[in-house]
Order: structure tokens, then sequence, then C-alpha cells
DNA sequence: GATGAATGAGGATTCATTCAT
DNA sequence: CATGAATGAATCCTCATTCAT
């Protein structure tokens, strides 16, 4: 974590690095790991084979970057939407809802497939991007406990464990999309924001009330 | 369909399919798609290699077979947990969501392993799979959605479409065990039961009711 | 170590296994290790290259066998030689020492080949072969040992070890090629005969004694 | 061949050069020819990868380098013990003994390397390299020679060309260490010395006689 | 001269599928 | 029908060599 300021060499190499990145990342979304040669995401990244060996040392520690980036993204959503949004919490709620489906709508396949390779990795090689995972979710969740628990003093009644609660919901946001199924066209903005609403609405306050949104 | 009771020979071959995709799924399950060859595949089966292919032309099919085995298996638990179900709607749909928690819990690695390997199948081929499923996604939509209208008759309000709520119902639940991570242990009993009537509650009343339960 | 007698089965895949050490073994020799390919060797021995590994799990595998092979032609000769040989002791080694370099004149380029890639692979691999060579070399000493010894008792004085000399006894005869150098083309038989005699002959008596021969 | 005195440059030159054989050297000992990376050997050198290139067309003559090292080894250890050396001939030749045994139990692995590798060079490449190498044998041979016959008149019969003999006697000493297997630890020196005179005095007198030594 | 990032030919190995028995 | 030996296309990865800096 030093902040010296980054060689121009350093620079280079790290941009290359994400170029490669976002070629695996692109061909791995449209035909999955093992249907995806080194060589296409090489050809892709307009890179030689072996340059790709130079940057990482094996196609496994590639997906592992995809991953580590996908929850930098998560992360990343979490802050701007939730920590340092605007707004009243169940707004922010809201505003983290729908910017999630979004996002998820644009990469469940990719999710999914992570989802899927992580349990074929060695527990070794795995466990400390699941442990990155793990603490960026309980961010997350625990971001979601801070207005989960003010509504519900608001509301008086207080049956359930804010934290249980939070989990719920952003499960709930983030797997909006896996219900959705064939040919996964990118949702219309509109839609999404209707969903996101409804789901904080119907989280907050039940199917059955009166809005006046 | 024909209703014709099968002869002797038909219902030893199709009890034979049955131990193959039993013995790729559980597989399948433990090392993944790619990571399961057929020879393994028709060790386990107790069968030789070429056998395998007797009973299914490809890989590819024997996937489908237990796709195909997946979806039975989501209708069956609709079946008995919705429409034959006891109980007023609100009580079925909690039964349904315990019953979707339990099985999405011990299948969840496969579920995230079909809905991946899906996408990787010629649209030809996927097409009566993935029409199948999505009639049998429709109906158990319906079935929700039918408490849910009468719920929402009773409380008076009624701002969004049913079928839309008892979908969004549906993904929270089958949806529920993604949001655990790391080693996949079965939950206990009695957690599920919780989580169950926790969902169906907030679902219905939002979380900030005083509950009964 | 069983004494049935092999199945058709068994016998026909003992040869196919022989087949492919023998056109390994052919290749290894003309080109060496890294420089023959195993489509080469499959190739030469009319098989699918997938086929060489329903019979060796590896290319190090392979070169093991034929490394076995080597010390079997070794333990053939110094029994058709020594232990059954006719005539003296004297005359037994002379046999021994045409032979081998015979084999070795034949063989130098392998054994080279053998003696140097023995040393890249795991020791645990090597072990049991290391043993079994170590075994039939102790075997061999011993074997000229007793025609040493006699030699000694006759000639009255005996200032070393029998096995000792025996092992020096050996080593030169094995290592006889190695002092030649070029292009190996093999020996003519009656340069042998002679080599052979004049390495006995002077391993008895010196180099300065007259000889009757 | 010019005696010209070197300027700095090209001592440095040179000597940077031996820098590289050196690193090349020990490391094609531990790990083999195709063991060995160039990368490495830059590595263990304290050169750039590429700077390898300024000296060495190619890892082949890199090869070729180390070969002809170790003919210069050879010829060095001949000069010593057998032009420069003292005493009489028989006491040169058992010090040529012992130094030759020491140096190839220190090199055996190298050596087999050497012996191999030299095989699958292009004919035209090494052609050089061999030439030296036989004119130093042919030296060497010469060198011993010269004893043998001094001992074979001496002791008044005279069956064999010396020169054969001598041939006879350099493969003996050279290829001693052939004969030992395993992990090759080095001799104890006081071993080495009695190898040499048993050797020495074998070949002169035989096995049988009493030795004063 | 020194460097090391880029390259791609080359090779060991795997595995779905075929087919003769 | 059941079998498993044979097959070779396909893939990950290595590494000697080049060349721009």
């Amino acid at each position: 974590m030093s902040n010296r300021p980054l060689s121009r060499k350093e620079r280079e190499k790290l941009a290359r690095q994400q170029e490669i990145v976002a070629a695996a990342r692109e061909l791995f979304l449209r035909q999955g790991y093992h249907e995806t040669t080194l060589e296409e995401i090489a050809h892709h990244a307009e890179f030689g084979k072996g340059t790709i060996y130079n940057y990482f040392a094996s196609k496994e520690d590639l997906f592992l970057a995809i991953f580590d980036q996908l929850i930098g993204e998560m992360e990343e959503i979490a802050r701007r939407t939730l920590i340092e949004g605007e707004g009243p919490g169940r707004q922010r709620l809201t505003t983290y809802a729908s910017t999630m489906i979004h996002y998820s709508c644009d990469n469940v396949k990719l999710i999914a497939l992570v989802m899927h390779r992580i349990h074929q990795i060695s527990r070794e090689k795995v466990r400390p991007y699941l442990a990155r995972f793990s603490s960026v979710m309980r961010n997350i969740w625990h971001a979601i406990s801070i207005p989960v628990r003010m509504e519900q003093e608001q509301q008086g009644g207080c049956a359930y464990d804010p934290l249980k609660l939070a989990i719920l919901f952003e499960g709930l946001v983030r797997t909006y999309n896996m219900s959705r199924f064939g040919p996964l066209q990118s949702m219309p903005e509109e839609e999404i924001e209707q969903a996101a609403k409804m789901i904080t609405t119907i989280f907050f306050d039940g199917i059955g009330k009166p809005h006046k949104g």
C-alpha cells in the first residue's frame, strides 16, 4: 500500500495487465472458461500468446484477476450508493438496488461463471480472494443494515435482526436477474428503476400497503 | 406421452438411463462439467465407457438430461407445496419457501453449474429444455400469484402486478442460498424454517410491522 | 510373479508395449530424449498418439521402461556368458568381455543417454529401477569375482580384494567403447575378439608378460 | 593464435564470457541441458537474458564452450601429470590416474551430459571441437604410451601395441567413476589414491603378482 | 553494450468419441 | 447390448530468440 507514485514502467505494466484482464473477461463472458483458449485471449488483447504468461502465471490466475475485478466493482457500487450516496436511507437502498440490478444484468453470465468456477480451484489458492469477497460483503451488509434499523425503529415493531434483513435485501437485489432466462438482453433503464423501487417498497412495507410512489 | 405401459425392456432401459444420470449428476456436482470425464461417469455408474453412448448421444446430452431432471424436481416441489399443499395461501408460500431453500441448499453448486453451462450449448439444442423450464416457471409464478392477489385484496391496497410480485418472491426464495459463500454446509432444518417464515412475513408485511409469529 | 499363463489379451497388450518401447528406444537412440516427440514415437510404432498413453503414463515412464530393458539385457549377457558359460573362468571372462563390448558398441549412445537422463528424474521414481540395476550389477560383480579369486590363488600372491577387481574389470569392459569418438560405426567382429582377449590378458598378467595366446 | 596482448576491452569481454560459461556449466551439471533455461543462466551469471546473446550466438554455442573448457582441463591434467610430472613413468601414470579419477568424480554427470549432447548437434558444427578433442586425446595416449613401452621392454615380453595399451589405460581411468551409481558423493582423497595405485599395478603386473607397495 | 518484454513454434498430455469384438 | 482400446484434435504452457529502448 505504498503511496509512492508508480513509475512509467509500472504504470504501463498495470495498463497492459488490465487490457489482458478485459480481453479475458469479455471472452469468458461470451464463451465460458474452458471454451476460451489462451490463444484467443491473447489475440483479442492484441498480444502474443506467450506475453500473457509474463503477466499471469496461468489461466487460473487470470480468472482470479477477473474475480478480483468483480469484487472491486461491487465494492465500488456499494461505496457510491450506500456510503457516499445522497438522501435518506430508504432512498439510498433504492439507488443501490437499481445500480446493482443494472450491473448484475450486464454481468449475470459472468457472475454465474465465477460462482461456478470458484469451486474448481484449490482451496489454498482461492482463500485470499474469498476472504476479500467476504470482507466486502460484510461491509455492504453493514451499510444496508443501518437504514434498515432506523426504519424499524421508526415503524415501531422490530422482529428481525437488521443484519439478517440486510443480507436478505442484498441477495434479493443481486440475484434479481437470475430469474430472467433465455437470451439476456439488457433491461431498459426505466424498467430497472421500477423494479428497484418495487423491491425497496415491498421490503419495507410489504405488498399490501397502499403506496404514494 | 403415450400411456401404454412400458415393456420390461423399456423399463430397464429407463432405469439404466437414470443410473447414468445420477452418476453424472453427482460427479458434475463434485467436480464440475469439464473436470469430469466420461470415463469417470461410466466407472461411477458401473458401466463401460462405450455403454454410455448407447443411452446418450454425447456428454452434452447427458448434461441436458440432468437439467431436465432439475426442472422436474422444481416442478414437483411446486406441485406438492403450492398446488396440493394445505392451509391458507400465506402458509403454502412459507412451505414452498422452506422446501425450496432446503432444495437449493443441497443443489446450489449444481444449479450454478447448470445456469452457466446452459449458455455454452447451441441455441437450437437447448430450446426445448428452456421451453419446458419457462413453462414450469410460469406455472409456479401463477400458483404463487393466487395467494398474493388474495392477500392484496384483503389488505386493501394493490400497487403492484401480482405476477411481478410472484416472480420476485420465487426468485428471492430460489436464490436465497446464493448469498452464502465458502464451503457450503447444509443448513440446519430449524434455520431453514425461520428463514422461510421471515421471507414470507417480510414479503407480505414489510420489515417494520409487529408480527405475531 | 504368478506363473499362470497369460491370456491372449494380456499377451497382446505386452507385445504392443514392447513395440512401443522398441520404437521409443530406436528414436531416443537416434535423436535423443528431448529431440524425440511422442508423436514421432507413436507414428514410428504405428499407433495413434493417444494410444501410447494407454500403455505408459508419461514420456518419462516410457524412458524408464527402456532403462529396465537395458538392465535386463545386461543381466542376460552376464547369465549367458558368466553363469551358464562354458570353459574355465578366464575364458568365461573373455567371452563376457567380447559380448559386452559388442553390446555396448551397439548401445553407447543410448547408454550415455540413460546415464544422463536418469539424473533428471525424481529420486522417488527412479528408486526401484536403480535398485534393480544395483542388484544386477552386484550379481555380475560376484560372478566375475569367482574366477578372479581362483586365478589369484593359483598365481600365489593376492594383494587386492577380488570384488574390487571384479568391479574394475566390469567397468573396463562396459566403458571400453566410450574411448571411441566421432561417428560410431560398429566394430568388426574380429577386432572385438582381440580387444576382449587383450583386456583379459592384461587384467590377469599385466602388460609385460609374454603371452602364449 | 596471435600473441598480441589483449586490450582491456578484450580482456573484460573474455572474463565475462568465462563467467557465463561457469554459470551455465554449474546449472547444466545440476539440472541438465534442456532443464536449464537461458533465463536461469543469465540470472545466475548476474546478467540480463539478452546479454548472453552478445557473447554466445545460441544456447548450443554456449554448450560447446563448456565442451571446449572440459577438453582444456583434460589437456591440462595430462600436461601437469604426464609431461611435466616427476618421477619414473609408472609413477607418472599413477599420478595421472589419481588426478583423473578425482576430476571425473567431480564431473561425471557433466561428462555424461556432454557425451550425450554432442551427438545431437549438427555434424558441421561439432567438427572443430571433436577435432580438438581427438588431438588432445592423441597427445595423451602418446604420453602414456612412452612409459608403457619402456616397461614392456624392461619386462621382456611385448605382446601388444603400446598405443592400444595406452588407450585402454586412459579409458579405464577416465571412466572409472562410471561404475559408481546413485547419488554421487565425492570419494575421499585416500580412496582415490588407492584406486589409482591399484589400477596402475594391475595394468603393469596383472592381478596375481605379489606387490611390494 | 545491456536489458527484458514480446513472441510463437513446438510439445506433452487429455479426453470425447468411435468401432471392432 | 456391452465393452474398452484406439484415436487425434485441441489446449495449456515453455522457452530460445529477437529487438526496441
